[in-house]
DNA sequence: TTGTAAGCGTTATCAT
DNA sequence: ATGATAACGCTTACAA
């Protein structure tokens, strides 16, 4: 159907040999029948064939994204990022979402291992296996892990200092009214993530000699809005919040403006994560934000990197989360 | 490095057609053998190379997803089911972001026709020029098109009836207050998809003996904010509002508050597009919802459907919006 | 510099 | 039912 290589090679009246060599820039032919050859695949418009390309060079330029979900803003920008620093090195992208299913991802694990991709960033929850090591090393481990944890021999791994973002944030609310114990509220007790930001909270909060109030399974919006007012029984002050999940910081301004407080006056809310949400609430909100593209964009280098270069390194890169302030706080 | 079909070969004592048979549930082998060959496989934990699978069948199993952006939820919502729908069927995708480029997509194109991928699902306003449908021809015309308008030979186009909903629109708001004229917000006047709500607005009114306030260019947050008082310039009555960006009712409903008039009393605000700021206005938005879910579900069935197939259809499937009310209309 | 031929890991055709 | 072998389209020693 399309025109081969093999057929190129009959119109140039030369060799397969020399057509590929041609066609990639390659050393071993003369400068006269290089430009012979450009000139006729272009006339004829000759595509490579990247499967055969592939088998032949043991390699795909193919990556893949692993990721927990395809719900939120975050995802989305990862997505976008990744998608765009492998354009410009002319890479392409698998997206496979796990749904935090081990079945899926063992599934998709199985059809990455006959794909023969050249690499894997994985994201977040993302539940894995010792199977992907295993998919991994028959490659030479080229995984990228971002904000996620394993012990696996991977070739960098991008982590949030998620105990920061706690630390940040009580330092924050603290700074005016130093008396008032500042508040959290967090998503899913037992995860790893939410932990990390309470500790750094406490932490930071026994620095003032101070114990913090702590709400804990406060995902949704309802159960923000709710939050507020399970809050307002047990303090009976203004005080400043810390709302890891934004879609209930949403609900909780609600309920504070329409409990007749003042916001950022009576109650100061930060959020975090940097998305759509925080951008509309109103007053927008005051967040912890952590540097996802960043992070995203500097996983695709490594990885291509570790791809061409054939190194394992194993390194851990530490992200900072910092302080966006908008006008939850003052 | 890997095991091949030709080692699981060697180890059973066949042919490797023979395992090729047996591993793919082909008729000439025994069940004796089948079962043998299966367990070698098994214990071995052969799998197979899809690259060599894909040279020598001529089909990849991988279909590409053209975006004209990822920004925002409804992108998602399409990658998320386009997804899902494909691993059912073991197929894998590849994201595609063309920005709106032409050169990127020109690029994206060129990639594609060296995959060898079996399909392609183009979304909105991708922009795209013949050599899509010549990249297409060279596989059979395997396209399906999603909310975007092309003269050309794709399999199916799958479109919403943008016209309809500003007859929606439209209905709703006159319900109650026949003799306000109701207002209607677009965004980029001359897009195609903002034309049709608009005509088919104005066409309802038509019918009523009214001719509605027209704003254009409302796309920001910023822009739905001052609208608002543009409008209560020219008209000084209460009226109903369709506003198609919905990052720009949330401006809007904002300014509606700040204002001191009640919604849904005084305004009643209708949205566009089932995403998560509708949910999270307050108070909720009123949207005419475009079932994309449905449509991507569909043009995966069809795409696969079609590959399979080796048809070349050339459908149009036309889908109906819907209004869901929420508490921003009465 | 150029060509020949083997090899990448499958499937498919044709004998046996 | 099974096996040998060509074919898929490319790269890459190795020869010439």
């Amino acid at each position: 159907m399309a025109l081969t290589l093999k057929d190129l090679a009959r119109i140039a009246d030369v060799a397969e040999s020399t057509v590929s060599r041609a066609l990639n820039n390659k050393a071993g032919v003369s400068e006269e029948k290089r430009k012979e050859i450009l000139k006729l695949a272009d006339k004829y418009n000759y595509s490579p064939n990247r499967l055969a390309k592939g088998l032949a060079e043991q390699k795909t330029k193919i990556i893949a994204l692993l990721l927990p979900d395809l719900e939120n803003d975050s995802s989305l920008k990862v997505i976008n990022t990744v998608e765009e620093e492998l354009e410009k090195q002319d890479y392409q992208m698998l997206i496979c979402n796990t749904k935090n299913d081990l079945n899926k991802t063992e599934n998709y694990l199985k059809m990455l291992s006959e794909d023969q991709i050249d690499g894997i960033i994985v994201l977040g929850e993302t539940p894995t296996t010792g199977r992907l090591i295993q998919l991994g090393l028959d490659k030479g481990g080229k995984i990228v892990l971002i904000d996620k944890l394993l012990e696996e021999v991977v070739l960098t791994s991008h982590l949030i200092d998620h105990n920061k973002s706690g630390v940040i944030a009580a330092e924050k609310l603290f700074k005016k009214k130093v008396k008032i114990a500042p508040v959290i509220m967090i998503g899913e007790e037992n995860d790893y993530i939410e932990q990390e930001r309470l500790k750094g909270f406490i932490e930071k909060c026994n620095e003032h000699d101070i114990k913090p109030e702590i709400l804990t399974g406060i995902k949704t919006r309802e159960e923000g809005y709710k939050s507020f007012f399970e809050l307002v029984n047990k303090i009976d002050i203004p005080a400043g919040i810390f709302i890891t999940s934004n879609i209930a910081a949403i609900g909780l301004i609600e309920s504070i403006k329409t409990g007749g407080w003042l916001l950022p006056e009576d109650f100061e809310v930060i959020g975090c994560g940097e998305d759509i949400i925080s951008k509309i609430s109103n007053p927008r909100l005051t967040i912890i934000k952590e540097p996802i593209i960043e992070m995203a964009k500097n996983a695709v280098l490594n990885l291509i990197n570790g791809i061409q270069s054939e190194s394992i390194s194993g390194e851990v890169r530490i992200y900072e989360p910092e302080l966006v302030e908008s006008d939850s706080t003052k």
